[in-house]
DNA sequence: TCGTGTTGTGGTCATAATGGTCGTGACGCC
DNA sequence: GGCGTCACGACCATTATGACCACAACACGA
């Protein structure tokens, strides 16, 4: 493709903006048209861009703003008739937002914190996404599923060996939801074995999602304690 | 989750509307709680349900309408802060046509003609969607990634190879009349061997209509049990 | 204060039993 | 009669469990 792809980052905060700017310049084929650190200035940021005849094709929006939230900015643009590329950066990870987000026709929804290989890939499967419309003045049925799949193709199913991806996600999101538990405790609530909880438990501690530290007090070899880290971290390097 | 679908039919065309409200009568789990002739009454439809308390879930959107476009529905129904889910049907093959669509949030883009199979294609999509995002009130960047992605996996594969609708009849009545059974337990009901009832029950799942979670408890692998999409979920007493 | 016994979980191994796939065979259709 | 379709049996791979020993902190007596 020809022309890079020009990116409007929205932050409120100078030095998350800033961060996020640099990890789009990071990537080939997209560079940063401009950044906003409120609602009302990313709107009118997208308009007059538009009407410099150097429209933004996609928009960096976090959700926390000052004025007004992200997702009225989205609201906004649409009234408007805007129809720029949305990726959603938030550390909202509750159920009505994502669906907000989606109904609004977000290109991705990221939540922070994240690192540059999670946005990379979301900016990857936006490419593919772009690509896939391009590519031709009318579509047909394949291709437009094509298109609409390409942004969502990069899920990861999670597939370590010996680990079920179904057992993998309840202990995660009862270790998410239930402060710090013991391994003997997340089996009885999840009805498996100590053992097994505790493979699962183990894993999510070497993959830094959960952290782990020893209950004293009770007579007894200490029991260790699992709680949630919070963060989507990627080891490897 | 137990309540069906409650799906608004938008079409100019009576003959239309009413092909489209039978193929929605035909797919389990989904009912036509409405149908509208117009863009004006498409959003009043919308809007009256949801005063009713009996919100619509989901749109299937013509754009081609005498008043209005369908996308005009879409922006209007947006900007109103309604996050009904749209499905967009229409003959409209153009890129512009399919990039407004994307950026309005539809959860799927259908090319007029179409076979019941591609219809039943999109709404099986939009039931994973749905039941991705309804799975928990929290969500990780993978379950986000997983319901988006639920949204165009059913690009390619679905191929009803292998199956034959009388046995795919019987396993479907024993799973909705017998609340979680393995596939084991399914076999022997229904005097299929355990691999060919597997193979029905994974189809259905797939299909988004039998939701599928191990049972722990046991020594050995984890035996798979299987119930119909729409029962509760109430595990660890 | 120190050392020893007690307690209860950490961690590992072999075992159990299903998941999932491959090739074969019976049935029906062209 | 040839061919495609669908279900079955058997096999290997996969994954949770129970049992076991090791370990670490508390409790108690000297």
């Amino acid at each position: 493709m020809s022309a890079p792809v020009r990116v409007l980052v929205v932050d409120d905060e100078p030095l998350t903006a800033a961060a996020h700017a640099q990890y789009v310049e990071r990537s080939p084929g997209f560079e940063t048209a401009a950044t906003a650190v409120s609602g009302r200035t990313a709107v009118q940021a997208v308009l007059a861009a538009r009407r410099a005849g150097r429209p933004v094709d996609l928009v960096l929006l976090d959700v926390n703003l000052p004025d007004m939230s992200g997702l009225d900015v989205a609201r906004t643009l649409r009234a408007r008739g805007e129809s720029v590329d949305l990726l959603v950066i938030t550390a909202h990870r509750d159920v009505a937002t994502v669906r907000a987000a989606g109904t609004l026709g977000v290109v991705g929804y990221l939540i922070k914190p994240f690192t540059y290989a999670v946005f990379e890939e979301k900016l990857t499967a936006y490419r593919r996404y772009r690509s896939a419309l391009g590519s031709a003045g009318t579509m047909g049925q394949d291709e437009v599923d094509r298109a609409f799949a390409a942004l969502g193709a990069a899920a990861r199913p999670d597939a370590p060996k010996g680990l079920s991806p179904q057992t993998l996600e309840s202990v995660t999101a009862l270790v998410r939801g239930g402060g710090w538990l013991s391994a003997g405790e997340v089996a009885e609530r999840s009805t498996l074995s100590r053992v097994t909880a505790r493979r699962y438990l183990e894993h999510l501690t070497a993959r830094g999602l959960v952290q782990r530290r020893p209950r004293y007090g009770t007579p007894g070899r200490p029991e260790l304690e699992y709680g949630w880290a919070g963060q989507d971290v990627s080891p490897g390097g």
